[in-house]
RNA sequence: GGGCGGAUAGCUCAGUUGGAAGAGCGCUGCCCUUACAAGGCAGAGGUCACAGGUUCGAUCCCUGUUCCGCCUACCA
């Protein structure tokens, strides 16, 4: 027996693991081919294997689980699809921590141990995320779980890069690519953050290299790098410098002499001195310049940023400063470099400057240039279909906002750098033939602290692969057996840019890839749109000629109460699955789902997640209430028949489906949300319900039966309407009222009846609602006590409305605690003192005993005195010509409407006001 | 530097063809009324950032200003 009969508290730990066990041993969440439905299909944006839900998977899973129930019910072929992302630097970097507490490196392991050591990894953590997931309540299909670094995925990396680089999109070369000196691997363009910081800008002389005395002053935020500096651009039309275009510069702190270049893209006449140092290896403007100008390129740094020896050397840079610098990091060698320059008289002032500086997305260590071969995709021939997917919208960004943001980035799209100097990923299906490339081949072998052997494969620029989907037999050039494999792994949004189609069996035709792809839907946050979902269209087009998903839904990053982004270290986070438990599953994801307005960051604080807790509790009690009434025998009358109550309740019913899947065709989750609370509560709740008491208490009440089955019909629907959205609570109910069907997983979702539509009820129900708050007001003015009837007398100025008052009465008398009368005015019973007017309805109020009238007057002044405001700013809208001129007369009509309204209110007011003033001073 | 968005009640935000300022939370007062005190009822609180313009009329449209976010960028 359901504890719904006995407890006046919702609990949801009783309830939630419950029904997802039975809705998954049930199979409601697999998805078949052979379904007859149209397909509706979602896959997950697949969250990093070894992560925990935190509240930005909570609100992105909400979304979907609501989107995807809500289109199972409505009878669609569903599949969502869920899965993991192996997220390469992410895990590797967890693990490299794991074994850094343990004394070991990923060195010391090696390549093959160290791999195995993340798979155990991922084997212990790598379901943490998945059984959080279910405690969701998500409604995946978890018959069809994917992992990128699954078999049936990797073959997909494989076919398409092999497939690319047949074509020339995929090609290896070495140019500056952003290098992060911590995880020792290249990035891309979009895996570096920028930051805003202060810096400094030093001016340092370059003396001309023909003992003229004449000297360039340059300006430069890194000081440092000047050591590999080979030339100096100054702009070719400005005055200052031109002639000396052609001449030398004498590098200080260097053995070198440096050409001066003229170059008008580089130098900015305006900026710093007009002069600029170039250092081609180190600066990505400067590569440009170095490639113009067929610059040497002099790295001077190593690929941990320290500054090398051999290099600096090689770069003739005086042996004191080599041995003053030697393998210290950029931030130590920048003050000895700005000291050296100093104590020589080179460095003519050094100013505040702001500038950005790219950090690692994933370890916050300052992004270096770095020079090195990589894999690079050529992504122009790419991005071009897919800008014109959004243009002509096969694709539809929601909210549009995005689109421009989309099309800004991809128009100026640059090479996308795949490779990465990381092990846990795809490795790169391209191998190299040991004889053909020995001397393209380095192997250095060193020792780490700890004494481990550690062996370093760098594969140089000129190296020729072979790029196949298996190893290669024989080398076709030399016959050559041995072949080394590019030891290198692919971006991790390499493989979930294949996620749509290769979750769904590609590269094999399968029924799934037939059914659900395109999918229909995507969700996610705006911080992987560049990431990921730019990735996927274009290569869902390429690969399957069509687009990956219809819809791309982009909801709000999730702060904290006072809008801080959510970090462990500022201790600012809400833990999804504490407020599950604390406050119920429901709860939260209700919370989410209501503050999902588009385009706006949203603030979440615990109280709102209380807050629905109390809107689940509220729902629980509604529900043992009409449990209590619904034992004794039910009538499905024809709508026209129904009780007034009945009928107003179904036809706000109607509006709530009406809105409710309105709202949530156009993604407004927040609104959809909001409408369920407000009919549940406020009118289903505080009205309804109340309306219905004096029927269901008397067994004997001839609406009895109707109102039973409207009580239960409204109920029953209501629950189907809300289920998405609370799944667990509305399952519980459901399955305790009398019901048809197995489960409300698999019920139809509610569709609007336009036979319920009574527009003579709500008019009706709103003089009804106006008259009892009137009466309300009036019973806290006179301060009467709760449990005492109050007498009054009431009246409308409008005839019509004055009759359905009376049918309205017995109603009125209930929900009032009173005794009314309707009166026809002006005969007010003379001790009816107090009157209160809104609307053309006026209520008299029968004084009883001694109360202080006092706040009864204060507050006719109050309403007197506003109500002035509001007729004077009527009556001079209505005296201006103009206005009455060029109004459309609907609008002048109503204003007339509301101006005679007020007059008789006014009248009312103004009586009852010296009435109560007179009664005050006798 | 460029682009986009925001500024409405104490807080978080709704408010689309321009025509009487809304919700939730919080706050105040009264109520443990037989579904619910995780509740009910009543109430207080806003020159819709600022300055102009268009209009009979502007929270809404236009221009400018200030402040705040975010994205993006090669001024060393």
């Amino acid at each position: 027996m359901s504890s719904l009969r006995l407890d006046k508290t919702y609990d949801p730990k009783s309830v939630e693991a419950r029904w997802y066990r039975t809705w998954t041993e049930r199979g409601y969440f697999h998805a078949s081919t052979s379904h007859p439905g149209q397909p509706y299909s979602i896959v997950i944006p697949p969250p990093n294997v070894t992560g925990s839900l935190h509240v930005g998977h909570a609100l992105n899973h909400s979304l979907q689980d609501i989107l995807i129930r809500w289109r199972r019910m409505q009878g669609r072929n569903t599949l969502w699809l869920p899965g993991t992302d192996h997220a390469g630097i992410a895990t590797q970097n967890v693990v490299e921590k794991q074994l850094l507490s343990e004394g070991l490196s990923r060195d010391a392991l090696g390549r093959e141990r160290f791999i195995e050591r993340v798979w155990q990894w991922k084997a212990a953590s790598g379901n943490t995320i998945i059984e959080q997931q279910k405690q969701l309540g998500e409604s995946c299909d978890w018959d069809r779980l994917r992992f990128t670094m699954d078999e049936g995925l990797s073959k997909a990396v494989v076919e398409v890069f092999v497939r690319l680089f047949e074509e020339g999109l995929i090609y290896r070369g070495e140019r500056l690519i952003n290098w992060c000196p911590r995880c020792l691997t290249a990035l891309s363009d979009i895996e570096v953050e920028h930051e805003e910081v202060k810096g400094k800008l030093f001016h340092i002389r370059y003396p001309l290299a023909d003992d003229s005395g004449l000297s360039l002053v340059v300006a430069t935020t890194r000081p440092e790098t000047m050591l590999g500096d080979t030339a100096v651009a100054v702009h070719p039309d400005d005055p200052r410098y031109r002639h000396l275009i052609g001449r030398k510069v004498r590098l200080p702190l260097t053995r070198r002499e440096i050409p001066i270049i003229g170059d008008a893209v580089l130098v900015d006449l305006e900026f710093g001195t007009g002069a600029v140092k170039i250092t081609p290896a180190h600066d990505f403007n400067d590569y440009e310049a170095g490639e113009r100008h067929q610059l040497p390129r002099l790295a001077i740094f190593d690929h941990q940023a320290l500054l090398d020896p051999a290099s600096l050397a090689s770069a003739r840079v005086e042996d004191d400063i080599i041995a003053a610098i030697a393998r210290l990091p950029v931030s130590k060698a920048r003050p000895k470099i700005e000291q050296a320059l100093s104590d020589r008289g080179m460095l003519v002032k050094v100013e505040d400057h702001k500038m950005s500086l790219g950090k690692c997305y994933r370890c916050k260590t300052v992004v270096e240039p770095y020079l090195s071969p990589q894999w690079f995709v050529n992504i122009k021939p790419l991005a071009e279909p897919a800008i014109r997917a959004v243009e002509d919208g096969s694709i539809r960004i929601i909210p549009e906002g995005w689109i421009n943001n989309y099309l800004g980035w991809m128009r100026d799209i640059k090479d996308w750098c795949i490779s990465r100097q990381i092990w846990w990923g795809h490795q790169i299906p391209a191998w190299y033939c040991e004889q053909c490339n020995e001397r393209f081949i380095h192997k250095q072998t060193s020792t780490d602290a700890a004494g481990n052997a550690i062996l370093r494969i760098t594969l140089l620029q000129g190296a020729t692969p072979v790029v196949a989907r298996a190893a290669p037999a024989a080398c076709p050039q030399c016959g050559g057996q041995q072949w080394l494999r590019d030891p290198d792994v692919l971006d991790t949004w390499f493989s979930s840019g294949l996620w749509p189609f290769s979750t769904l069996g590609w590269p094999e035709q399968t029924p799934e890839l037939k059914t659900y792809y395109p999918t229909s839907t995507l969700v996610t946050g705006l911080d992987i749109l560049f990431f990921w979902v730019a990735r996927m269209i274009m290569l869902g087009l390429k690969f399957m000629g069509d687009v990956p998903f219809r819809d791309v839904y982009i909801h709000a990053l999730v702060r904290d109460a006072e809008g801080q982004k959510m970090s462990k270290s500022k201790g600012n986070v809400i833990d999804p699955l504490h407020v599950m438990h604390q406050f119920g599953t429901d709860a939260l994801r209700f919370t989410l789902s209501s503050m999902a307005s588009p385009g706006r960051d949203l603030k979440l604080a615990e109280e709102r997640i209380e807050g629905y807790r109390n809107f689940a509790n509220k729902i629980w009690n509604a529900a043992r209430f009409s449990l209590m009434y619904l034992e004794g025998p039910r009538l499905s009358k024809p709508f026209a028949e129904r009780p007034f109550a009945d009928r107003w309740i179904l036809s706000r019913l109607n509006t709530a489906i009406r809105t409710v899947t309105t709202e949530l065709e156009a993604y407004r989750f927040d609104r959809a949300a909001n409408a369920l609370y407000h009919f549940i509560w406020h009118e289903y709740c505080d009205w309804y319900l109340e309306l219905i008491k004096p029927t269901l208490q008397n067994p004997a009440h001839p609406d009895g039966p109707a109102t039973r089955q409207t009580l239960l019909d409204t109920l029953e629907t209501t629950m189907r309407l809300l289920h998405p959205f609370m799944p667990f609570i509305t399952e519980e109910i459901w399955q305790t009222i009398p019901h048809e069907g197995d489960s409300i997983v698999v019920q139809r979702y509610p569709m609007p009846n336009d036979a319920w539509d009574a527009p003579d009820a709500e008019q009706r129900f709103l003089l009804l609602e106006q008259a009892v708050s009137l009466v309300r007001t009036g019973r806290v003015l006179l301060s009467y006590p709760p449990g005492q009837q109050i007498a009054f007398a009431l009246a409308h100025d409008d005839a019509e409305k004055q009759r359905q008052l009376q049918q309205l009465q017995p109603h009125l008398a209930h929900l009032s605690r009173g005794t009314p009368e309707i009166a026809s005015q002006p005969a007010w019973p003379p001790a009816q003192r107090l009157r209160l007017v809104t609307e053309g309805l006026t209520i008299g109020l029968v004084v009883s005993g001694d109360v202080d009238l006092k706040k009864a007057l204060d507050r006719l002044v109050k309403q007197r005195e506003d109500q002035d405001k509001d007729m004077a700013r009527l009556t001079g809208k209505l005296d201006n010509q103009d206005f009455v001129a060029k109004a459309p007369p609907e609008v002048l009509a109503e204003h007339r409407m509301r101006l005679r309204s007020l007059e008789h209110d006014q009248a009312m007011l103004s009586s009852s006001e010296q009435q109560l003033r007179a009664f005050l001073k006798a």
